[in-house]
DNA sequence: GCCGTTTTCGGCCCGACTGTTTTCAGTCG
């Protein structure tokens, strides 16, 4: 079995678990989490680095014992320190750590005094009331064990970011009711637009923070008030939604406002550079030998260190320190840039509405063209068109933009990708249409080597010219496909093709790191929105978020182009 | 275990809330 950045990381993430536990110095640990984030989010396979014989301690928080240890891994598929580890430690206990409330000084204490190795024990031993003898342990800390406990069997939950929007929404709504409030800004994850988030984080500037505090929990929606000071709540919804509420002063806005969108490694970057100027920043500001000198907006907390404002998207430690330091920032693109769509369906297949009303939609939203791609035999549940329903919805489009004034509809395809890598659809007819959009929609098991070979071949037919949602993921239901992306990528890059952003809540895929691998290959990525009724345009911003994730400028994007050099580009693929 | 414009040793981000303490440890974000 080959090994991937993520069984590295996850056996980095075991080592930091089991020293944790064993009271190790916590900066150790600290240093194979890092190490472990670092794997994730490397572009490139780390077994392609040790093939080339790279040097591995020219990756970031990676030195010498870490390299060696990440040779050992990628040749032998083992890790010796981690079954030493292991041997001095129970299997199970990693999985305590998990458990809200559970940290390495409890599950130390659980595992030395009561011999509690599982989950299964740890519940049988709560439900005994055996955990309130535990020095440190009372009825409460026991009482709120066995509830994560439950919680925990059940499931882990996060939510699409779409989704989390609508419960957001509606608080920050609620919460604007009380006078007390100035500002308030849902922050976290949610404001970098990361695809899924765990919590919201909401950041609230009040004259009277406890009134702040009182209100929040009046809120109906509230199942569980977790934690509730005068100036930090947690509570959770009935969706199981974690919420935290923290109130400051206006002007520490901008230090709180930064500290709260994150991301942590983020942070904890610029607070490192901070401590190198001689400030200290904290959620209430930047300061100078105690005395605070910026932190009312986020600009201020840049500018303390030296740096432009980061847009929150690029908040990851993912470069985008070193880029603003540079003055490299990528500009990213918005919602302001998009011309027009390029993937669409109509009542002629699984849509809701017709071409007519969907060029209506578009054109409302200011574009100045939009494409229709129905899929296309093969996938008959969606009732997808064959050679004689495809040429007649061409004769269609052609008649409906003559009578159309300030948008072109694109006559389009999302053609089925054949196991064989053939398109499901005759060349003769795909060579009517102004794109030709290649999907897998079966056949998600095969091999990588198979799976890879199947869309390489079907990149290579002569009119196609876009991949849609190149992974097949769904989240939180479906694993990506097993496919090589780097591979993908580069015969974009050959053969002129373009990659999709498929911008369905449940897809948002290209993923962003993929975006950026584009981007530096120089292949446009085009923002789609996959459409099947007019409001289903409006994902577009949650496709631009992820685009935006990923370094994606609107030179980067396909349907940035004005209609003139969309067609130009698209027929370099033909 | 990593790292370097206080560089090869001695640092490593910082504060709120809870529970079990009688002054603070543990956990979380």
């Amino acid at each position: 079995m080959p090994v991937h950045n993520a069984d590295i990381a996850a056996i980095f993430e075991e080592i930091a678990d089991l020293l944790e536990i064993e009271n190790e110095n916590p900066f150790r640990i600290r240093a194979y989490r890092n190490a472990a984030r670092n794997m994730l989010e490397l572009g490139s396979e780390a077994r392609d680095l040790v093939e080339q014989g790279e040097d591995l301690t020219q990756l970031p928080g990676i030195g010498k014992d870490l390299a060696a240890k990440i040779i050992e891994i990628v040749q032998t598929g083992r890790c010796q320190s981690l079954e030493k580890l292991r041997g001095k430690t129970p299997a199970g206990l990693p999985e305590l750590l998990r458990i809200p409330g559970l940290g390495p000084k409890r599950v130390s204490a659980l595992y030395h005094e009561l011999d509690i190795r599982t989950v299964e024990q740890l519940m049988r031993a709560a439900e005994d009331h055996r955990l309130r003898q535990l020095a440190g342990f009372g009825a409460k800390t026991e009482a709120h064990i066995l509830e994560a406990l439950k919680a925990h069997v059940t499931e882990d939950h996060r939510l699409k970011l779409a989704v989390a929007a609508q419960y957001a929404n509606a608080l920050v709504e609620y919460l604007k009711q009380n006078q007390a409030i100035k500002d308030i800004v849902v922050a976290g994850s949610f404001r970098r637009c990361k695809e899924t988030v765990g919590d919201l984080d909401i950041l609230v500037t009040a004259g009277e923070p406890a009134a702040v505090m009182d209100h929040l929990v009046d809120y109906d929606e509230i199942a569980d008030v977790v934690s509730k000071g005068t100036t930090r709540a947690t509570v959770v919804l009935r969706n199981r939604l974690q919420v935290d509420v923290r109130v400051v002063k206006p002007q520490c806005f901008g230090a709180a406002l930064h500290y709260f969108t994150g991301s942590r490694a983020h942070n904890i970057e610029i607070r490192r550079r901070a401590q190198k100027r001689g400030l200290k920043i904290n959620e209430y500001g930047v300061f100078k030998n105690g005395k605070q000198i910026a932190g009312k907006d986020e600009n201020e907390v840049f500018k303390s260190v030296g740096l432009p404002w980061i847009p929150p998207e690029l908040r990851e430690n993912r470069g985008e320190i070193e880029a603003a330091e540079k003055g490299t920032l990528p500009k990213l693109v918005e919602l302001k840039d998009i011309r027009g769509d390029l993937h669409a369906h109509t009542k002629a297949t699984d849509g809701h509405n017709t071409i007519e009303q969907m060029a209506e939609a578009a054109k409302q939203r200011g574009w100045e063209y939009m494409a229709i791609t129905e899929h296309s035999k093969r996938l008959t549940v969606a009732h997808g068109l064959d050679k004689k329903r495809q040429l007649k919805q061409i004769e269609q489009i052609s008649q409906i933009n003559a009578t159309l004034d300030g948008i072109t509809v694109l006559k389009g395809i999302e053609v089925d990708i054949l196991e064989d890598g053939s398109l499901d659809m005759p060349d003769d007819v795909l060579a009517q249409l102004d794109l030709v959009i290649g999907a897998v929609h079966s056949k998600f098991n095969l091999s990588r080597g198979k799976q890879t070979e199947r869309i390489l071949r079907a990149m290579d037919q002569p009119h196609f010219t876009m991949l849609a949602h190149p992974t097949g993921r769904l989240l939180e239901k479906r694993e990506p496909y097993d496919v090589d992306m780097a591979r993908v990528i580069h015969q974009a890059q050959q053969r002129g093709c373009f990659l999709e952003l498929n911008c369905h809540p449940e897809r948002l895929d290209l993923l962003d790191t993929y975006c950026q691998m584009a981007k530096e290959q120089g292949v446009l990525v085009s923002i789609n929105s996959d459409a099947h009724t007019t409001a289903d345009f409006d994902n577009l911003r949650y496709g631009i978020g992820q685009a935006r994730r990923g370094w994606l400028e609107a030179k980067d994007v396909l349907n940035t182009r004005s209609l003139a050099q969309l067609r130009r580009l698209l027929k370099r693929t033909m």
